[in-house]
Formats: C-alpha cells, sequence, structure tokens
RNA sequence: CGGGGUGUAGCGUAGUUUGGUAAACGCGCCUGGUUUGGGGCCAGGAAAUCGUAGGUUCAAAUCCUGCCACCCCGACCA
C-alpha cells in the first residue's frame, strides 16, 4: 500500500504530495499558478456541473463577461478598488516585437492608452453593463452566472488552496428591493451550504463575516466555513448582500411602479477551485485522496487478475454484464484491463486517487461467482456475491456518503471547543486547533490585536446561535453572542 | 518587500569543505527475458554542455562576482 508523509506529521508536505501523486494539478512555470491536470480537472467539472444545475433550478442564467477591465471602471466603486488594488495585474502594452539582439521584447511604442486591470472579480464590468440594461422595475430582477477565472497577485501560493489565477464562478445579481437582494443572498448561501455538506460531505458553519474580513464592496457578508483536518478553518463558499454600493458607483437606477427613480440593489456570490483543496483537506488520509462518490468522477474501478488471455476472457465474461448493469444505474464505471500496468500498481495508482469503491475479479472469484470489493473511505475488504451486486454497491455509495459526513462531522465537533478565558483561548488554539467559540465585544481592535498576537481570526459570526450574555475574552466588554475563531487558510 | 535556503538526467538527491578522467545513486523511461492475488525479478540501454553570464586557473559542478529562477519563514489575501 502507498503511504505518503504522514499529516500528522507534515501536514503541508502530505498535501502537496498527495496533490501531485493522485495526478490533480501541479505547480506550472508561470509564477503562482498551477497546470490543473486531466484528474484533477475532471472532479472540478463535476463540481461545475452540479453546481450549474443547481444555479440554473434557481433562476439564474450564464453569462460572460471580458477578462479585461479598463483602469477607470475599477475606481468607481472606492472601498472595492482599495481591497484589490495591492493585487491585480495589469496590462499596459499591446504588442511584442524582436529587438536588434533579437530577443522578444514588449514594444515600447504600443503602450496602452489606459490600462487594463485582469479581473480580480468582475462587478466593475458587470455594473458597468447594469447600468445600459437596466431602465425599468420590469428590468430586475437580472440573475446571472458567469465561470471564469480571476488572477490576484498573491505572495505566497499553495495548489488549489491559493493560486494567482483561479478558477471560479461569480453570480450577480440586481434587485428591486431591499429585502429581496437579502432574500438571495440567503438563498445562495443555502446552495453552498448544501452542495458542501450533501455533495462533497463537508459540514460547514454557516454564518456572516466580520466587518475585518468581509468583502470590500459589500455590505453584508455571508459565508460557510469548513473544518480541516489539521484544524484550520477554509471557507468553502460567500455570498455578499452589496446593498447600493455598486449601483450608486456605476449610477445604475430603475424608475419603479410608482415612476420614482430607485437605486438597484445587489448581490454577488462565488466559489472557487479552492472547493478542491476542502475536499482534500477534509476527507483525506495517509493513502491519499478520499472522494465522496456524489463528486467521484468514478465511483467504481474493476481491475481484473489474470495470467493469460484465456482467463481475461473468461474474466470479462463476467465483469462486462456487471458494468453495463452498473452504468445503467448511473454508477460511472472503469474497467481496468491495461495489460502493461500490474494489477498492484492499478490498485495503488486507484486508492491514491481516492475512488470510492474497488472490485476485484480473478480466478477465485469467478469460482465461487463473487467478487472481492473495497471501500476506499474505510480500507475494508469483502467478498461479494455476483448476484444482487448493482443493489449492494449503490447501497454501498450511499453509505460512503453518509460516512464521510459523519465522519467529517464528528471530526468538526471535536474541533470546536468553547473558551471562556483569553489563556484558555491561547492554549487550546495551540495545543488542539480548530473553532474557538469565544466572545467577542464586536470591535474591530479586539479582533484585530487577537490576530496579531495569536494568528487565529474571526472565521464566521454564526447563525441560529442562542443569544447568551457573556464578557469579550479580550476586552471584558460585555458581549451577546459567541463567534467562532480560528487559524485559517 | 524583509530574513533564510536551493539550483547537477523527467523526478528526488550525492559529489562542492580540500579544483584533477565532463559526473554517481534511487525512482521513472526504453529493449529482451522471466513472473503474476498488494507498486515483481534479471540482463542490457537511452538520457545532464552541473540555473545563467563573466572571472581566477594548466585544469571549475567545485573558488570569486553579477544576474535569474524557485522554495521556506514573516508582512498581504478567497
Amino acid at each position: 500500500m502507498y503511504l505518503l508523509p504522514q499529516r500528522k506529521k507534515n501536514y503541508s508536505k502530505w498535501y502537496n504530495e498527495l496533490v501531485a501523486k493522485a495526478d490533480l494539478a501541479e505547480i506550472s512555470g508561470v509564477r503562482g499558478c498551477m497546470i490543473v491536470k486531466s484528474f484533477g480537472f475532471s472532479i472540478w467539472e463535476k463540481m461545475q456541473e452540479v453546481l450549474d444545475k443547481m444555479f440554473k433550478d434557481t433562476g439564474h442564467k450564464n453569462v460572460y463577461f471580458p477578462l479585461f477591465i479598463p483602469k477607470s471602471y475599477l475606481s468607481k466603486e472606492i472601498s472595492y478598488a482599495d481591497g484589490f488594488a495591492k493585487e491585480c495585474a495589469v496590462v499596459t502594452h499591446y504588442r511584442l516585437k524582436t529587438s536588434t539582439r533579437g530577443n522578444i521584447i514588449v514594444d515600447p511604442l504600443a503602450k496602452l492608452e489606459e490600462e487594463l486591470i485582469i479581473r480580480p472579480t468582475s462587478e466593475p464590468i458587470v455594473w458597468e453593463s447594469f447600468r445600459r440594461w437596466i431602465q425599468s422595475y420590469r428590468d430586475l430582477p437580472i440573475l446571472l452566472n458567469q465561470w471564469a477565472n480571476v488572477v490576484r497577485w498573491e505572495m505566497r501560493t499553495r495548489l488549489f488552496l491559493r493560486t494567482s489565477e483561479f478558477l471560479w464562478q461569480e453570480g450577480h445579481t440586481a434587485h428591486d428591493s431591499r429585502n429581496e437582494a437579502i432574500t438571495e443572498t440567503e438563498k445562495m448561501l443555502e446552495v453552498y451550504t448544501e452542495f458542501s455538506e450533501k455533495l462533497l460531505a463537508i459540514p460547514v458553519i454557516q454564518g456572516f463575516k466580520s466587518s475585518m474580513e468581509r468583502f470590500s464592496g459589500a455590505k453584508q457578508t455571508y459565508c460557510i466555513e469548513a473544518m480541516m483536518q489539521d484544524g484550520k478553518s477554509l471557507q468553502v463558499g460567500t455570498s455578499h448582500f452589496l446593498g447600493q454600493k455598486f449601483s450608486k458607483a456605476f449610477d445604475v437606477k430603475f424608475t419603479d411602479k410608482f415612476g420614482e427613480q430607485n437605486y438597484v440593489w445587489a448581490t454577488s456570490w462565488g466559489c472557487s477551485t479552492r472547493l478542491m483543496g476542502a475536499m482534500i483537506m477534509a476527507h483525506s488520509d495517509d493513502h491519499g485522496l478520499i472522494l465522496p462518490p456524489k463528486i467521484a468522477p468514478i465511483q467504481l474501478v474493476i481491475i481484473p487478475i489474470f495470467v493469460n488471455q484465456i482467463q481475461l476472457d473468461a474474466i470479462e465474461k463476467v465483469v462486462l454484464p456487471i458494468k453495463r448493469s452498473l452504468e445503467k444505474q448511473g454508477i460511472s464505471v472503469i474497467y481496468d484491463n491495461r495489460e502493461r500496468y500490474s494489477w498492484g500498481c492499478k490498485l495503488n495508482e486507484y486508492e491514491v486517487k481516492g475512488i470510492p469503491l474497488r472490485i476485484i475479479v480473478g480466478q477465485k472469484e469467478i469460482e465461487n461467482r463473487e467478487v472481492e470489493i473495497f471501500r476506499r473511505d474505510t480500507m475494508v475488504k469483502n467478498m461479494l456475491p455476483q448476484k444482487g451486486l448493482v443493489n449492494s454497491i449503490s447501497e454501498l455509495l450511499e453509505e460512503i456518503q453518509k460516512n464521510m459526513f459523519q465522519k467529517a462531522l464528528v471530526r468538526r465537533n471535536y474541533l470546536t471547543t468553547e473558551i471562556d478565558s483569553y489563556e484558555d483561548f491561547k492554549e487550546i488554539l495551540d495545543a488542539k486547533g480548530g473553532f474557538l467559540s469565544a466572545f467577542w465585544d464586536g470591535s474591530i481592535e479586539t479582533e484585530e490585536k487577537i490576530k496579531k498576537e495569536t494568528t487565529a481570526s474571526i472565521r464566521c459570526i454564526p447563525f441560529n446561535r442562542k443569544q447568551e450574555k457573556g464578557l469579550c475574552i479580550f476586552s471584558g466588554r460585555p458581549s451577546f453572542q459567541r463567534v467562532f475563531f480560528a487559524k485559517s487558510y
């Protein structure tokens, strides 16, 4: 069995090697940018497929806006521009030429009159368009989504978790009332929550961001936070109530039923290839990736064990009908009869890639009319009768999906601690990590100081928490609610 | 941007202290044989102007200088 570096000993080494060995992605020659390999991309495509359907089912339509944003658009919404100013890639020229020494150089004569910013998000160009598209309440709501790449010039990058260029989806909506926009913000947070918990099998905490962590340009940022195995928190998705900030900045008004001019209400929401990182870090073990069945591009692999063509033929007679009936049930199966790889090699390959189920069929199984089945999540092998196999496998996939969520939930709960003093806070953060649920006085100063001293930040001000009175662990001032602190990615 | 480190075959490294046959090892790759219930074994083979530019020297992967790239730790962030 293949073994990666141990998670407990060196978490980031484990993560990097897993990404490489599972053939998900690699560091490219381009600073801070990754190459997503075909297996990794097939997982992302599966995520896209499910999310895309969820967006469409909630009334959204896909569009595509340009990669470049004229610099002047950016300066219209100041808090937004400030938020991203330090990490924008800028296009200044439009032509290259061959120098006298034979090198390719930027043609100094081809300087752009107005620089183009490579989008860190698309709000500016979306709202520039909305101004032209929206005149009347009849034009609203506008419910759009786009699948795109964005660029943020990051100082330090990690595959999937933080790269300078990443893939994501960004929803942009415009509404005629504050309430409708808030409802939309909440609805999309629900979509992300369902996706995370039901598909990725990752339990999440729903809540608001503190003003410090809020998306620059948003009135209120809603988020879902997930706990990774090393006790660090990862934001899985965000949904922003933008209020009228962008409509005012871009002068987007509509005439309502009573003939009054009003500014439009807005939301935006997104999730990215970071979900890949979440999935890896929430579930995988020292043998490699573990894919939740509902997101696995391949749910089951069949491996034959044979020494000659006669045996292989006999195996195929049994295996191919099984494969067909599984596919009929919507289960994605591959039958790996490659002769140039030893079967032992194949076992390791699918194990490290996290394929949920594996079947082995050899002479023994054919004689006994059974198959050997292996569950990746528990690493347990069993024999199953060939009769009724399709049902057993469907049930197993369900069970794996549930088990993975349950396991992650138990871990998350273990890694959530109620804290009532700053001493405990520092001690637990150091010893165990995870979410620290603690009273906070609501001030930015306190949040900043705690972050500076401990590196833990407020990940989330959770919804649905009982209102309790307490004292801020840092300042001792009165507080009405516990918030979740954690170190984060 | 500050501190530290590393560049030698596709990947991972040894060799650098003390200059001396233009280079070793593991994985991977190719060929042939053999084997087959958890990454098989044997034999043979291909593949590196030692990051780059210059300098010192009879002689440089090794010493000196500049440059470039990447990694780690901070500051910044989804």
